[in-house]
Order: C-alpha cells, then structure tokens, then sequence
DNA sequence: GCTAAACTGTGAAGCTGTAGACGGGTCAAG
DNA sequence: CTTGACCCGTCTACAGCTTCACAGTTTAGC
C-alpha cells in the first residue's frame, strides 16, 4: 500500500498529478485510509506504470484510458498512429530549424544556401568516393532500415512525390531479390 | 483594408487567433469601422506575416512579442536559442519513437519505420561502401557546401549540440587546411 | 424594402496536463 | 504536548488558443 506523495515520487510525478489522475478517473486508489487517505494498491501501481511509459511515449491522456480500457486489444493500432503523428512532428521541426536557419542567413548577410537539393547532395558523395553502386546501395540500406525516413529524406532534397516513389520501389526491389 | 475574417483566412487562421492577438495586443488593428468592426491595414497584414513565419518557428507569443518591439536587434539569440529547443525536442521524439518501437516488437514482433539516428546512419554508409576517411571527406564537403544544413541534419540525426559543432569544427579544420 | 445569411462585436468559460499554494486535518516520535 | 512530516480538498496559473452565447451590422438576392 502506498501514500499518495510516496507513489507519486516512485514515478517522478507531483502529489497533483495523481490527484488529476484520480479526478478524471485514470487511476482511482483501490481504497482509501479511515481518515480518508488514499491507499493505492500493488496493482494500482502496475496500473501508473503502464500508465507513465504511456505518457513518456507521448500519447494523450484519452489515448491511454481507451488502451487501458480495451485491455491491449487493439493498442497496436494507436501504437502505430502515434508513431506516425511523432514523424510528422519531427518533420514538422525540421521545417522549423530550415526556417530558422534562414532567418539567421537573412540577418548575417547571408553566407550559403541552407536547403540542400539532389545534386549538392550527389556531389557530396561523390566529393566522398561514393560511385552509383555505392548510392544504389546506400539506397537499399535507407530503405531496408528506415523507409518513412528514406521517403522524408528524398522529399526534403526537392524530389517530388513521384520521384522519390519511384526511387523507393528500385531500392526496395534490389533489396527483396 | 482588411476585415478580421478575410485577413484571418489569408494567413490559414481562424477569426479567434486574430481577436486573440487583438486581446493580448500583439497584433491590434490600426483602424475601426463607423460600427466598430475592426479594420487592418497592409501594415498590420505584414506585421502577421512576421507573427505567422515566427509562429511557425515554434516561437512562443512572448519571444515574438519581445523580437517585434525590439526590431530586429538581438533577435538572433532568441532563434540561437530556439533552434537548440528544436534539436531537443526532436531528440526528445526520436527517444518517443524507440519507446513505442519496442511496445510494438513486444507485441508483434514487427519491424518498423522510424526516425533514422546517427547509428543507423553509419551503418548504412558503411554498408554503401563507404570507410572513416570517406565519411571525414563528406562531412568536410558537407561542411563546406551547406554549413547551416549540414548543422541541422546532424541534430536531426539527434547528435546533441556541442557534438555537432565539434564535428563541424573539425570538418571545417580540414577544409582550412 | 425585406429577409436571410454571413458577418461583426464583447465577454466568459473551457481545453490539456501539470505545478504549486492555501488552510487545515492526521500521525508518529520525542 | 509539541514538532515536523505527512495528508486532505480546493483554487489558481500556465499557452494558445477555441467555443459559446447573445447582440448588432452588412450584404446578397428577391
């Protein structure tokens, strides 16, 4: 049996965190001290565990009650949802740093172009010792490990839609014969 | 002269950001109709220009507040410092990102799409063909082409900072000599 | 000129998830 | 019996809006 403070400070939270929790009904102590005291269980304490990885993992509160209450059926699928919503948000900073990065240009009087299209970045590798196997390659691999990423990658140099799909399906044909 | 709807729509944003900018004051209409109604000028359309490009850097009100009063000065350590919190946040998602990764493995199994870190990003060169001295080269080229990119794709790999600059320092010190 | 829709105004409350303060009750040790 | 460390519930605050309620204004079509 835990303390409502005690708990708290088990997970790194403030005594007002699980007060909400309790209010909203997220988690609700299984019982309760003669003088009205809190008392959360072992399984209560499961229950804040699953409950903060949850939160760390960036989901929202209604989220977490939905995965809860369904009991880990269906949880992949909000699982996968949120890891596309995080693409999207890192996506969504990288766009912010490009536009930061620019402002910064703009004031400094402007030293070099910070986006980087296709054929710098060609030249780079190349500059590197990169030969078009070693690209091809290098192709494969990003799509192998990463191909949300390898997707955001190509558009980012500039490619379109069409482009980078059709570069897509060369990498990913390599790699499955 | 523009009217508070038809200037919010300009810019993708709903009448309730305008009043809201009106309310705080950091975007007040120069002018009223004979009924009251609130009337914007071209200035005021440039100025939520600033507002909006700002905002979309993920600045807060008041670091724009503050940037708008002082024209232009010193606005460079306000971008410094958020570009930093940018990098953060994105390293903050990517750790997201391995959590709900391993959720899902424990689950299913499965392999997933995620953000590529600077691990996978060597391995993948490596698997290309590339070696140590190769990679020293394309960072140095890198560094040389497009600093302020190069700068943002190795955060965006969720190399902290000071590494970053260690390493562009030392793609920049073979470029010297 | 009339009507209906689409606009405008103001002010207040609500949202998320949490932190902290308040005034007062409870409990164990010395 | 006091002291200090707990606890209680309630309230306020934060950002950056959104939504609501209610009333006045403009505009288009008939």
């Amino acid at each position: 049996m835990y303390r409502i403070t005690q708990l708290a400070r088990l997970f790194g939270l403030s005594r007002s965190t699980l007060l909400y929790y309790d209010r909203i009904g997220l988690l609700q102590p299984s019982g309760r001290s003669e003088a009205g005291y809190r008392c959360y269980s072992t399984a209560d304490k499961e229950r804040l565990a699953t409950i903060c990885s949850y939160r760390q993992a960036g989901l929202g509160i209604e989220a977490i009650r939905r995965l809860l209450a369904t009991a880990e059926a269906g949880s992949e699928l909000v699982i996968r949802q949120r890891l596309e919503a995080i693409g999207c948000e890192i996506r969504n900073l990288q766009a912010q740093q490009q536009l930061l990065a620019g402002m910064l240009n703009l004031q400094a009087g402007g030293e070099l172009a910070i986006a980087i299209d296709k054929q710098t970045w060609i030249d780079m590798l190349r500059a590197a010792g990169m030969d078009e196997a070693a690209m091809q390659q290098w192709h494969v691999e990003f799509e192998r490990r990463a191909p949300q990423a390898h997707h955001a990658f190509l558009l980012s140099l500039g490619i379109d839609e069409q482009e980078a799909l059709l570069i897509r399906d060369l990498s990913a044909g390599q790699w499955a014969n």
